[in-house]
Parts: C-alpha cells; sequence; structure tokens
DNA sequence: GATGAATGAGGGTTCATTCAT
DNA sequence: AATGAATGAACCCTCATTCAT
C-alpha cells in the first residue's frame, strides 16, 4: 500500500530503458528486463500488454520528461535569443546526459503505429514551442526556421552519442556555435576556438 | 535471365532495398526476399554471408551511389554559395526520390558493428565534402557549420518522409531557404511564399 | 450478498458451467470465472484445490441432478414402456434445456482420472437404472439392450445440440421415436410426420 | 524425390495420430511428435500451419479412411439387413482395431472452427450412407433409423475404448446384437450366450 | 475468509542458416 | 552455381497457482 505497485512500475520503466537505450529493442528480451528489474517475466505483463507498449511507455516517460523540463527552463526567458538559447542548452545537455542510450535515437519497434504515432506528436509538440518563441521574434518562415533549428540541435546530439571523445566543453561551445549560427548565418561568425578541424 | 552472377547480385539487392526500406530490417525475411528477387532461399547465401552482411551491402550501394552523385553534381560549382545549394538539393531530392523508404531512416540493425562502422565513414565522408567547401570560402568554425548544415537537411528529409503533403514545389522552396538560413541567419530571411504556419 | 460461505460456493460452480459448457475447459480461464462470479482468483482456491477438481464439481453437480431427477421421474411408472418413455423424455429434455452448453458433451480434460472415473461411476449408475427397468420387462440382454437404449438417446443428444433448427416439436417426436424403436425395430415402426428426409 | 517428403509428411501424421489419440491434444506437445516422427520440431510447420491443423490432417486422414473402408465392405452386399450387418461390423471393429487411442473420441481442440465443421461434414457423409441403406430398405423415418443406428453403435465403441475386459468375442455378438434389435426391437430379441450381467 | 499482485514453468511458432542434391 | 527441405535455437506471452496482507 505504501506505493510499492508504483514502485515496481517503475522497476521495470528503468530496467527496459536501460536495455533499450543500451542495447536496442531488438536485442533486448523481456526477461532481461524483469531480471534487471528484479522481478518475475511474468509480472512484466501485469503492467504492459506487450513488449512494443512497454517501448511505448518508456518512450513517453521519457519525451514527457523532456518537454516538462524544456517549458520550466523557459519560463524565465523573456527576449527570442535567450529562449532559443535556452532550447539548444536544453536539448543538447539532456542528451548529453543520456549519451550512453545510443540506441534510443531509433525509436524501435520501426513498425508499431502507437509508438510512431506519439513520436509524430511529440515532435509536432516541441516543434509548436520552437514555432511560438520564432513567432514572437517576428522570424520569417517560423515552421521551416523552427525545423531547421532542431535539425542543428539533433546533429549536435548525433555528434555526442557516437563521437566518444565529446566532451563538457565541446558541449558548451557547440551549443553556443549553434544559436549563433542559426541567428546570423555562417558569414558573421565569429571564429571560436576549439574547432580547428 | 541470361543467368549471369551479377544479374542475381543486383536482383538481391534490389530486392532487400525494396523490402528493408519499405518495411525495415527486422521485419522482412530472407525468404521474402528471395521471392521477390524471383530465387532461392538459399542462393542468397552464395552472395552474402548473413543478412547483416546483405543490409550492409545495400546501404554501401546507397551511400555510396549518394556520394558518387554528390561529387558529380558539384564539379561544375565554383563559388561556396552555389556548392551549398548544389549539396541542399541534392541531399533534398535524393532523398524525395526515395521518400517510400521510410524505413532507411533507421539503419537498423542497431548493433552490427560493421554496419556502424560503414555510416560512420560515409557520414566522415560526406561531412568532408560540405567541410572542403565551407574551407575554401573561409567559413568560420567549418566543422560545426557542416554538422549544422547536414543536420538542417537532414530535418528537411525527415519532413519528406512522414509528411504526406510533401511536394515538389515545398521541396524547391525548402532547400532554398535552408541554404539561405545557413549563409545569412534567421534575421536576415527574406519573407518567402509557401510558409505562413 | 450475505457473504455465506454456500453462497459463494454456488456463485463459482455456476460460473463455472456457463464458462466450461460454452467456451470448454481449456479455453475458460479461473480468472474468468472468478469474474462472473464476482470474486477474486484467489477465492477460487479456497474451495477448490484446482482447476480439475473444480470441473469435477461441476460435473458432479449436473450429474448428480441428473439422476436425482430421473429417480423422481420414475417413481410413478409402472410397467416397462412408460419407464423407458420417462427415460426418454428426461434424457433429451435434459439436454435440451442444456443444449447451450454444447461444450459439455466432451468432458475435458481428458486427463483428469478423477474425472474419468467418476464419468464411469456416472454412467454405470445410469446404466443401472436402465437395466432395472429392463430386467423387471424381462427383456433379453438387458445390459447390451440399455447401451444400445442410452446410445440412441445420446444421438438424439448429440443431434438437438449441434443442429440449430433443433426445436421442442421434434424433441418431442424425436423422443417418442426412440421409444417406439427400441421396443419394436425398425420394421414396426409406423410413419409418422416431419421425418421426410 | 523418391516420395521422401511425402514419408515425412505421413511420419508426421503417424506421430501425430499417436500422441494425440492416446495422450490427447492438449497434453501433446509438437515437440513430442517432432520426436517421435524423427524429425526437428520446425519441419512440422512445413508441413501444418499449426498444431490446430496438424489435428485436422489427423482427423482428416482417419475419417476419410472409415468412409472409404465402408464403401469398400458395402459394395458385395444386397439386402438391407446384409447392408446394416456390414455397417455394424465395420463401426464396431473400426473403433476396436484403434481402442487404444481413446483420446480421440473427443476431437479436441473444442474451439477449432475448421475441425468442427470437419465433423459435422463427416457425420453427414456417413449419415448418407447410413440413410441411402434404410431408405432403399423402405424403412420408415430412415433419418431418424439412421441416427439411432449409430446411436447404437457408437455406445459400443464408447463400451470397447473404455472397458478393458472388451475381446474379439464380445465384439461380435455386441455388433450382431445391435443389428438385430434395430431391425426387431427389443421385444423380438432372443437370449444370446454372454450377457448375463 | 477474501484478495489480487506476483510468480515462472511451459509451449507454440518463427526464421536465419545449412547442406545434400 | 542453384535449390529448398530441414534444422533448432530463440523468445514472447499465458495462466494456474501461491501467499502476504
Amino acid at each position: 500500500m505504501s506505493g510499492t505497485t508504483g514502485d515496481k512500475l517503475d522497476l521495470i520503466l528503468d530496467a527496459a530503458y536501460e536495455l533499450f537505450g543500451v542495447d536496442g529493442f531488438y536485442e533486448t528480451k523481456i526477461s532481461d528486463i524483469a531480471n534487471r528489474a528484479g522481478i518475475a517475466k511474468g509480472t512484466v505483463y501485469l503492467y504492459f500488454k506487450s513488449k512494443e507498449e512497454l517501448c511505448l511507455a518508456v518512450t513517453r516517460r521519457d519525451c514527457e520528461q523532456f518537454l516538462d523540463n524544456l517549458h520550466e527552463a523557459l519560463r524565465p526567458c523573456t527576449n527570442m535569443a535567450d529562449k532559443l538559447y535556452v532550447i539548444a542548452v536544453h536539448h543538447t545537455r539532456y542528451h548529453f546526459e543520456r549519451r550512453k542510450y545510443t540506441k534510443l535515437v531509433f525509436r524501435a519497434p520501426n513498425n508499431d503505429p502507437a509508438l510512431m504515432q506519439y513520436m509524430r506528436q511529440f515532435m509536432f509538440r516541441y516543434m509548436e514551442i520552437v514555432l511560438d518563441v520564432l513567432k514572437e521574434g517576428k522570424v520569417a518562415h517560423p515552421q521551416w526556421s523552427a525545423e531547421s533549428y532542431i535539425g542543428m540541435l539533433d546533429r549536435v546530439k548525433m555528434d555526442l552519442m557516437f563521437n566518444p571523445d565529446f566532451n563538457e566543453q565541446q558541449l558548451q561551445e557547440r551549443t553556443r556555435f549553434v544559436t549563433d549560427l542559426f541567428l546570423m548565418g555562417c558569414e558573421k561568425q565569429i571564429n571560436r576556438p576549439g574547432d580547428s578541424s
């Protein structure tokens, strides 16, 4: 009664997040998840109807947290540049902290309609946030700009996830860089240390 | 029908490209590929040691063609702006033409080291091309800029693949937009028809 | 609602009879039975050691009622022909009233020794009743005759259970027919309406 | 090429007949069948889509043989009494020879629509044969009479399957008895040795 | 007595891969 | 080279049963 049920659900979600993220959806067995959660295999099915549904729940928790945190972080901001920077910091840091979960980049199972539907919805909501910031700032083509901004940030995410040398300092420089590039274009960029490649 | 080895290999690659692209790697059975190629299941194994290796071959052929085409398209260009535009057109059009192969976005199998290694190498080579263009144009932070540019283009790719309303005209507008945004930043963008959202 | 033990036991037996009869033993889950009985799954195990034992109890209640009713119905009869007719009416009507429980024809689980033992015993007791009637009537080969009579009645049962058009009127005609056939043989049968097939 | 395929199919059917018949459908594992057939588990699925379909095939082979044999046995008969006797002999002997396969009495799986459909069809065809014999003999109520006759024979089947003392001699006596009873009714039956119970 | 969350053995089915022809 | 029948390891999910509350 002291929340044991809730605990078990979280144990499963945590274990699944870990294993789906590190090994991948298809590579993870329900029994692995149960083992890591310290429960019996059948118990997973008391909480989730199928492996796919569990994957959706894991994804949903992750994505909702992402959006919640972003809303929180944006609250104190007043001007567009600040907001864009906060979005960039949030995006890159969020994934930096989860950079060992490379397999979450691909939200497999590729063919689950419910998961694909949710991911579309998540992307729409994320886009809306960026869109509002750009509209407030009277940016031309806010929709296309928002897409581009997120695209740039997602590339940083790919880099930090697959480049083992990516570190804290680079994270900060890259984040700042993306915001500046977005605002001013590449021809106005000031040379910055750390990109001598 | 002449039974040449080369013929059969291409039949297999074509069938696999189609099925991996439309249905996904895990969802496609070797027997499906053999059926579509009009050959026997066992024959696939005369050409490829495993399903993963076949997937790698499919990916390799696709990516090499991408790079070959890009090299070809860039040859006549002389200045950076032109080159960047050509890169953008090439990137978006290539994926527009293959937009029914949504499952190729995720180069599963997630855990095959050879495939991941090849994708890293491909990305490195693609990046080098963009990098050279930017360095030639004396752009600051060419590496980071190149990453960002590709990120923006990749987001257009996502949009055109998952948005069923995406059409030829939008493709052109979006492509031009990305190049301009990259060069001038969002604050210098001129309002363009077609993005009133 | 008063919570008496007896109440709950009957609730379980009723639910199990319904579900075993309509869906079959293997197809019915203990949780289905508990749901239909309006009690918790675990409670079933306060009354029955296992699913098999519950099935036995259901069967036993059904069969005992069958025999009790038959004894009751036979009491007023004095001559053999009457008694045989009463047996026939009882047999066919009993199953006609339960004709939606087609799965009870097969007293699964096939391998439970206790159930098979009980069914043998039931058949023996039923047979004894018919046997006594036939012996009293000085019928030759009373044992074989009794078996045959029950076989004929059981075929009517099969028909009424699996033929959706079987109705009340046919029931009466068929019942009378079987008794006559048994007594007189097919060559003495008088033509009767309703069987022109 | 020497009929290996056909052989393997028969091996599976034989093994399944044995195990379904002796242990029951639900109690038999596909791996048991494969083991007994001396093949791999997966091979079963090259020949049958599911356990249910295999059960249907086993049943069909058994029933078709039953009908074929019956047709053959009836061919030389000319009058009704002979034919009825041949039917009785065939029915009881067929099951006597298979009396160790008690579980085939219940053609589980109880809920497979294809199996139930086939069993209805089989029963219809068997009934038609008996019906034709009775119509030819101008028996009144041929449909009901046919049902009754089969019912009597089926009861002999039950007896020989579940009564371990049932022997060859009893088989002959019982078979003759059923035919006589059907033709003349119980009141004309002549006392016969062997039924002193 | 009553509950229902937790258990875990069990089995049907899939499919990449092999190899005799 | 080409075939496709055969293999068998692998895994998801079910559900009868238990037991702490």
